[in-house]
RNA sequence: GCAGCUGUAGCUCAGUUGGUUAGAGCGCCUGACUGUGGAUCAGGAGGUCGGUGGUUCGAGUCCACCCAGCUGUACCA
């Protein structure tokens, strides 16, 4: 067929975004914005592209990107690559521009980041992220901070208090429990990565599927064999025991410290724990906002030591096996070697970001979002349209004193505009035809209030002749007319 | 990537053991209403049944392959 026409659709894991989500995301972005103030950070933004070894993403032992990032490239052979997350980007801002920053650096960034990898509910190829780290610093003082300002941040939301949690670990402590059961050297390297990615799915297969991946292997639901890492019983009861259902955070790290009796490096990272626990308990976070967690395991690469996690712990209403599951909605960690690898000195950094869109969505699922669309403009109808000038003119009228106002721009009748009203949302229409014009006045016509005595009228010529939430004004009171709508349905 | 399931109108779906011009609800457009949203009523537009090939006198229906979507799983720096 010659003339197909071009079929309009998009990549999956890509979404179009209206004026409600549009709407419901900035205030989000406002509340988390002035709580990332109050702390002090201050805001910067790098680019979406990036020079793709600067976000260190190629190929172990090849010079093609890794396939989860969009790449391309440029004029001269460079690639490029569409920023990942903002942890990255931030680290090669923050060497560039090092001599010329405040040192620790403290700063925030709301961006879009991509991800080529399969998407699914609440999971974008492109989506939102909300990230702020401190540079420069290796106190746990700044770990413990993140993780206060993480909880301040959930609430700010509208998130009530028990209805998440920040859960915080050291990678020291997963690292001295693979050492304590003896994975260690290179050649352990696959095994050590199973391990860890097998704890990472605790919240999704439970105790039982990890002691599977831990051992031979196991099955899924569609008959899919997954190899595990073949670790003997004695080595997998070491691992589970991180789950082990111990309540109160001081008895988890009294409870793994007997594993990591033998393990230099597990001591350490118990240390750190303590110590962020013990900051956090000192303002007062202890109470169930922030936990320590010994099986939270994170993205396996940059984080050098403190990793969090933020999860919705919602009961999902109507419980039963189709409702989705929004576990993290954002993390982080200490990533001490990342602006190190531009830079002669160590640059200790630690920092989290929120998903901000897979947040929404999981807010939105569970009704927790006011969604909203705002307030539509005015909607100024033509009658006559000889008269358009005149018409033309109350819109600047309703403009000039910062009110949200259009001429009907299309060409249907009444009804049409109307309808067109409607669906833009407007809080009112201003009509004036001949019988207006000679009074000296303008119809103003409640469309919110119009639509609430709907469902009071019967038929249509009722509806017509009682004209609901409609009255006359002077020309002279239009905009104040118009302010008093506009106040009644608290337009901001 | 691997596995399972599903592809019929913009959306949700019906379509008997293969049998004439493929249906419904919702939505959309027009009108009843020379100047009024909703409701109602009447009319209208919109589909090469995901694609290609095959079996058959005949395929939306059966078969093969491909494509897309969903779910699980893997990967996710």
């Amino acid at each position: 067929m010659s003339d197909q026409k071009l079929k309009p659709r998009l990549p999956r894991g890509l979404v179009d975004r209206g004026p409600a989500e549009i709407a419901a995301t900035r205030r989000m972005l406002e509340k988390i914005q002035a709580v990332y103030e109050r702390y002090g950070f201050e805001p910067v933004e790098t680019p979406a592209i990036e020079f793709t070894d600067a976000l260190g993403k190629f190929l172990p032992d090849q010079d093609r990107p890794n396939e989860g990032v969009f790449s391309f490239q440029d004029d001269d052979e460079q690639w490029l690559s569409l920023r990942y997350d903002l942890t990255a980007p931030l680290a090669r801002y923050v060497a560039e521009n090092f001599d010329a920053l405040p040192k620790p650096y403290r700063s925030y960034r709301a961006g879009y980041v991509f991800r080529n990898e399969k998407p699914g509910p609440g999971r974008f190829r492109q989506f939102m992220q909300f990230d702020a780290d401190t540079v420069g610093s290796a106190t746990m003082a700044a770990d413990a901070e993140i993780c206060m300002m993480a909880a301040d941040t959930m609430e700010a939301l509208g998130i009530p208090r028990g209805s998440y949690v920040v859960k915080v670990n050291n990678r020291k402590v997963l690292d001295g429990l693979l050492e304590s059961i003896k994975l260690t050297g290179p050649d352990n390297e696959l095994k050590r990565l199973t391990v860890l990615r097998a704890m990472d799915k605790f919240d999704r297969l439970g105790r039982g599927g990890v002691q599977q991946l831990l051992g031979e292997g196991r099955k899924d639901e569609s008959g899919d064999f997954t190899r595990g890492a073949g670790l003997n019983a004695a080595a997998i009861e070491t691992v589970l025991s991180v789950f082990a259902n111990v309540p109160a955070s001081e008895n988890k790290l009294a409870h793994i410290q007997a594993r990591l009796k033998d393990s230099e490096t597990g001591q350490r990272g118990l240390q750190e724990l303590e110590e962020i626990w013990s900051l956090v308990n000192a303002s007062g976070y202890g109470d169930g906002r922030v936990v320590i967690d010994p099986s939270v395991v994170r993205g396996l690469e940059y984080y050098t030591g403190p990793v969090y996690e933020i999860e919705l712990t919602f009961q999902v209403q109507g419980g039963q096996d189709g409702t989705p599951r929004f576990g993290s909605v954002g993390g982080g960690g200490r990533y001490d070697g990342l602006v190190s690898r531009f830079r002669p000195e160590p640059v200790p950094a630690t920092g989290f970001s929120i998903g901000v869109s897979r947040l929404q969505a999981a807010l939105s699922y569970l009704g927790k979002l006011e969604s909203t669309a705002d307030l539509g403009p005015v909607v100024v109808t033509v009658l006559d349209r000889a008269r358009i000038a005149d018409y033309q003119r109350f819109v600047a009228r309703l403009r000039a004193d910062g009110i949200r106002a259009e001429l009907y721009l299309g060409s249907g009748k009444m009804a049409a505009q109307f309808k067109y009203a409607d669906r833009r949302n407007s809080p009112c229409v201003i009509i004036q035809g001949s019988d207006e014009q000679q009074r000296g006045e303008v119809q103003i016509k409640d469309l919110i209030e119009g639509a609430r005595a709907a469902g009071a009228i019967a038929s249509n010529q009722q509806w017509r002749e009682s004209r609901p939430a409609q009255f006359a004004v002077p020309e002279a009171s239009l905009v104040e007319a118009v302010r008093e709508i506009l106040a009644r349905h608290g337009a901001r």
